[in-house]
DNA sequence: GCGACAG
DNA sequence: ATCTTGTCGC
């Protein structure tokens, strides 16, 4: 695949510049953070975004997902799965080191790059700025948002009750995400920009994205592609390519 | 006992 | 990530 930044970052070669530590991944966490992107570069009008998302398997593996929806009708137009092997056991803080290699695969095996990718995982919202969905977004090159279930980093005062209201996630003087009500019964989630992409375009398009579901449709169908394989094998939507990867699973 | 917990 | 009970609403 083509890897436009992250240095010289190839699967086959593994993180350039990590020594493999715990100590090492921090530290290369805070040099790519300065890498990030908060200007939006998408290119209009968005036609397709792909949802990301990742899950341990039985073998101690990591199965990522990928599926790729047009932007209008948020029709699912081909989804990807695969699995690869972890380079690190999951750490907090650490997590873009586990899944970021086996979403790269399912990047790599989609048909054509989307206009946006949306990574479940913390963008910026981390402690040093660098989540997997900014892992994501500088490996790949592609405008990046990070759509979370749990806060990592940051702190909030709790969005009003009604869908689509939101507050603002700060780290200290600085904002580095939101925390959105996309159900009004349920709690919210966290947004913030992976890369190429400003807060107020990640929160637009999170919204945007919503399909009656607490988490934006692409990120919602990647999980669920990537919790439950099984599930997805099943017909639920027309239109559906079903296009497994079978190269690495 | 209670809060916190990225995937 | 995953396991777990019951409940409510469409």
């Amino acid at each position: 695949m083509v890897i436009r930044a992250y240095g010289t970052f190839r699967l086959d070669a593994g993180f350039p510049g990590w020594d493999g530590s715990e100590h090492g991944a921090r530290l290369l966490q805070s040099e790519l953070a300065s890498q990030v992107q908060l200007s939006d570069a998408l290119r209009m009008p968005l036609r397709t975004i792909a949802g990301f998302s990742a899950a341990d398997t039985d073998d101690g593996r990591v199965r990522a997902a990928a599926v790729l929806l047009d932007v209008q009708t948020l029709e699912p137009l081909h989804a990807e799965v695969c699995k690869f092997p972890a380079p690190l056991p999951y750490v907090r803080e650490l997590l873009g080191f586990r899944a970021l290699p086996a979403m790269l695969e399912t990047l790599s095996a989609l048909p054509r790059e989307p206009d946006l990718a949306m990574v479940e995982g913390h963008g910026i919202a981390h402690p040093r700025r660098c989540g997997l969905a900014t892992h994501f977004g500088l490996a790949s090159g592609l405008p990046t948002i990070g759509v979370a279930r749990g806060r990592l980093a940051g702190a909030f005062v709790e969005p009003g009750p009604l869908e689509g209201e939101a507050s603002r996630l700060r780290d200290g003087d600085q904002q580095i995400g939101w925390a959105v009500r996309t159900r009004s019964e349920s709690p919210p989630i966290f947004v913030s920009p992976g890369h190429r992409v400003s807060l107020a375009a990640s929160l637009e398009y999170s919204l945007q994205m919503q399909c009656g579901h607490r988490l934006p449709e692409p990120v919602h169908l990647a999980r669920r592609l990537a919790t439950q394989p099984d599930e997805w094998a099943r017909p639920r939507r027309r239109g559906m390519r079903d296009t497994h990867s079978s190269r690495l699973v």
